[in-house]
DNA sequence: GGAGTTTACGAATGTCGTAACTATC
DNA sequence: GATAGTTACGACATTCGTAAACTCC
């Protein structure tokens, strides 16, 4: 589990649709593909359904982006106290 | 910034020390010392002051700490929630 | 000289993008 | 045939481990 992949997932799961994350991250659409399926790998469980019109949350899927969406703040949160103690002088 | 990088972190700063810090990750002393020092040319700050004996937060590692392990934390919420949810059946 | 950390270098791994393939409407 | 996702493959980047170097007592 890589933080690209977190982000990947996030940005699917919100699109709905490979091909826009794709857009939206400025990645070609298969980078984002393979993450997503290495992530269902890694983890042992299908967080989308695929359609023929995209990708839609699985139950798993629900239950992970909550998780990562937490993942991603703590990462924000690290990086913006570093720079306030970088500018507190 | 990556995952690794911040488990890393975390050891050496628990152990104060990147050689014991790197046989309890079962990871060779150079792979520590390098994610280290990118992770701290990535955000821009020392996280450690260098001594002779080891290595002991800085300020700013003092503050990174704290949000090293939220980010770790939350990392294993995510695996243990989605294990809970295969396992559901 | 010993304890600790860092740099050098070649090998292995991973990730990317383009292009081709598959499937559904 | 158009839309959406995936696989193949070669190129590029990152990471690792071993070995050598540096630094401070």
């Amino acid at each position: 589990m890589s933080l690209a992949q977190i982000e990947y997932f996030v940005a699917v799961a919100q699109e709905g649709h490979v091909g826009r994350a794709a857009r939206g991250l400025r990645v070609a659409q298969p980078a984002v593909s393979r993450q997503i399926r290495r992530l269902e790998d890694e983890l042992g469980a299908a967080l989308f359904v695929r359609t023929p019109r995209g990708m839609q949350l699985s139950d798993a899927g629900h239950v992970f982006l909550a998780h990562a969406r937490a993942i991603l703040t703590s990462v924000r949160d690290a990086r913006d106290a570093l720079r306030r103690e970088r500018s507190r002088t």
